[in-house]
Formats: C-alpha cells, structure tokens, sequence
DNA sequence: GTCTATATGGAGATAGAC
DNA sequence: GTCTATCTCCATATAGAC
C-alpha cells in the first residue's frame, strides 16, 4: 500500500517552475489549447478543466494568467486580431499606393480584405485554422456578435468601407454596408469549415479547399456590390415594398 | 416551523394533471422556451433547468417527453424545418409553373428560396425569429453545422440546386455549390441579428430590417451566381494558381 | 403526464503552500 | 509562477410516488 501510494506520488509529480525556454510559455500553451477546443466545440462546451489538461498545464493557472474563463476567450480572440489587422491594413494602403493616383479595382480591395484570412487558414497552421473557424461563430452568435466583431475588427472594416467609396462612386451608403455583410457571411461561413459542402456536392467540392474559395469569392463579391449599387430600376422588387418604402420616406 | 413548513408546501403545491386545452402543451412550451434560449445563449449555455423554469414546467418533463437536451435540441429545429421546406417547395413549383416551358429567372428561383425564411424572421412571430438566428449558430458551427444542415435541408437545397442549372446553362458544378455557399453564409447571419451592421454603419442600417435585406439580397447574390458561372477569362487568378490547376488537373 | 427527490458528476474560481 | 486542496454551486438524468 505505501509503495504503492509512493510509486504513484513519484509518477504524477511534474517538474517545478518555469518550463525551458525552448518550448512556449505556460500562457501560450493555454491560448493554443483554448483556441482549438473552443473552435472545435464551442465556448460553452469547453471546461477550463479539458482546456488546462489538453495544455498540460495545472488548472488553477487560468486564473493566474487570465482571470476568469471570458478573459480567456477575449485573449484568445484578440492575439491573431492584431497580426490581422496590421497585414491588411498593410495591404490595403499598398493597393491604393499601387493604383494611386486612381481608385484600387474592386476586386484589389475585396482581394486585400478576404486574401489575408483565407490565405493564414489555408496555410498558417492548426492554430490560425482554429482561430477562423472561432471567429465564424463569434459572428453568428445573437450574444456577442456584434459587440465582439466591432471590438476586434472595426477600424480595419471602416478602412475597408472607405475604400470601397471610390471604387464604386455614386454608391448609396446603406447599399455599402449591406454588401459588406453578406460578404462577413459568406466568408466567415467559409472559414467553419463544417464540411457541408462535401456532403451537398457529393464530395464534388470540399469545405477545407481555400484555394477554390478565394478564387470565387473576389469575383463572386464584387458582383454583389456592384448589382447594389447600380441598379437604378427596382423591378425586381415587389410593388407593395415599393408603396412602403415611399410612404415611410414621405 | 410546522405551520411555515405547511404554508411552503401548499404555496409551491402546483396543479396536477395535463394542462388547459385552451393554452400550448407542455411539449410545446418546452420546445418554445428552449427554441429562445438556444437562440440567445448557444445550445451549450442553456440548462435544462432554465429552460423548463421558463416554460413553467418541471425539470424532469424535458427527460419524458425527449430524452435527452441533445434530443431537445433536434426536435426544435425539425418542427419548424418541416414547415419551412413544404413552403419553400411549394414556393420553387410555383415559379418553374409561372416560367414553364422555359426555366425560371434566377432572380426568381433565388427568391423563392429566401423569401419564406426571411419573411417568417421578419413577420412570423417571436418563435421564428430565435428559431432563425438558432440556425445561424448550427450553420456556423464546426462540430455539427455539416451533418445538421444536411439532415434538415437537404432536399430543399438540392431542389433549389437542380432548379438553377437550366437558369445558368453551362456553369460549372463546382461553382453552383461555391455560389450557393455564398447565399448560405450572407443569409444566415443575417438571421444572427447581431447588431454588427448596427454599429458598423452609425445607426444606418438596423439588423432588424429584414426588409431592406431581402430586396437587396436577391439581386446581390443574383450577380454573384451569373459572375461566377459566366466568368470565361481567369484575368484576376493569379498565374501560380493556374499553373496549380493546371498540375491537378494533369 | 406530472411531481418529489436524489444519484452522480463536473463546473468555475480561489486560498495558500511552495 | 506553479501546485494542492477545496469551496460552492450547478449540470444532466432518472427512479418512483401520485
């Protein structure tokens, strides 16, 4: 019984203080594992628990280094957003630098805004997969959706947007944001990655081919707002909505 | 403290036996409480027991009328799914019907597609609206967005599918399923509601006008399909994908 | 069909030793 | 900065009375 109790003591003991500098910090070790089980299962599904066993690391350090478990999702969430947002500001101004002293294509902004994501979960490892398929349900989710996608990603998405305005002069501003947002739909819904498509297509076309992706949503895209924003005749829309619009307009 | 413990008793004493006929059944208040709270929260937020706190009924009716949460959980999304693809069918019958011999315009295939969803978000009621922005989260959702979607529209997407390639004469497979994926992305998180466009636009456009949604949808998308299946030129592909392609394809 | 009562396990968080 | 140990509360699920 004793050298038993002791045998196991000797086995489950792990080493004291820092880890080696060769490997990641206890910190970093605990955003990976939470990124990837919260992409994975969901913000709510994941203990602290799953997370700091699948880190290899002792559950109390969470609160350590975190605080409390939100905390933990907003650190997860906010250490990509800024590599993000500087790659594509970056690319962003150097369209318009290229183009200068005319507007960038659409398709030149459309491409600096959506290459960047596909391309880093693509080819940028487990980690920036997991990251994306998070954010795709951070942006569906009624609770914090909109307060979570303005905080991470607003100055880039209102960089983007003015960008846009010369690229489609003479463009109605509610036409602009709509347009914007059945692209977040449609590229978000991209990066789940849920395997839907193979089932539909008949394995025809697969959720993890980004390539293909990318290469029809720029063109794909820029129809869409290009349709918005030139239509001039609204006969596709019915004659009640018509009667509506007018009287709420007076 | 026999009389406290007797007046406790006959206060929290409730009714037995089934409910009112006038009023909803259990199975139903449960389903409609659940259906809200999923919406708002996420699946893996919500108790049982907060669910049938709101419903008014007892915890353990959830175990006799489904099993189990998971069980709950897809008896919420069948009931109004069944609803949903008879409309939809009935809907796309309707403008093949009204175009015959020739096919429908893809405006109006892509409307009849839509437009039973976002006019039941829109005007069905309380129930539709969280049964909607439940689908958001399920379509975006990695660990079961494939394998649900699938179960529970399959047909009606299949239809819709079947439906637009003589509206689209020569496209390519490939790039009918990507263009429907657009749709699905750019439509279900529109159904999120999530405030995002809200903030985004200073108060502009307003997440709860489906309205404005729906008109500007149809034509968007519209674009987006014709873009992707007309697209004869590969001008804004980069070379090195094409030298991929043309690799793959041997 | 509905309720009481409970089995069984896991959750998030933290105090305090080291 | 890390670990042990524990507090407190809540989760899903079910057995059995009515």
């Amino acid at each position: 019984m004793i050298s038993n109790a002791v045998q196991k003591t000797a086995r489950s003991r792990k080493p004291r203080g820092p880890r080696p500098a060769g490997g990641r910090s206890t910190r970093e070790r605990i955003l990976d594992a939470a990124e990837k089980l919260f992409a994975r299962k969901g913000f709510h599904a994941v203990s602290v628990r799953t997370i700091t066993k699948a880190a290899g690391v002792d559950v109390a350090l969470v609160n350590y280094h975190f605080g409390t478990k939100q905390a933990l999702l907003d650190n997860v969430l906010l250490r990509r957003a800024k590599l993000l947002n500087d790659e594509r500001m970056e690319r962003l101004r150097a369209a318009i630098r290229l183009a200068a002293p005319e507007s960038p294509t659409l398709e030149a902004i459309i491409d600096a805004f959506t290459h960047p994501l596909l391309d880093r979960s693509d080819r940028g490892g487990a980690g920036w997969k997991a990251y994306f398929a998070l954010i795709a349900q951070v942006n569906n989710s009624s609770e914090m959706g909109g307060a979570m996608m303005t905080r991470y990603f607003d100055p880039v998405v209102q960089a983007f947007i003015a960008a846009l305005r010369p690229a489609l002069p003479g463009c109605d501003e509610r036409d602009l944001y709509w347009s914007y947002h059945f692209l977040s739909g449609a590229l978000t819904l991209t990066f789940a990655e849920t395997g839907r498509i193979d089932n539909l297509s008949g394995g025809l076309c697969r959720s993890s081919d980004l390539e293909s992706v990318h290469e029809r949503m720029v063109p794909y895209v820029a129809a869409g707002f290009r349709a918005l924003c030139d239509r001039r005749d609204r006969a596709s829309v019915p004659p009640a909505t018509l009667r509506r619009r007018a009287a709420q307009h007076k």
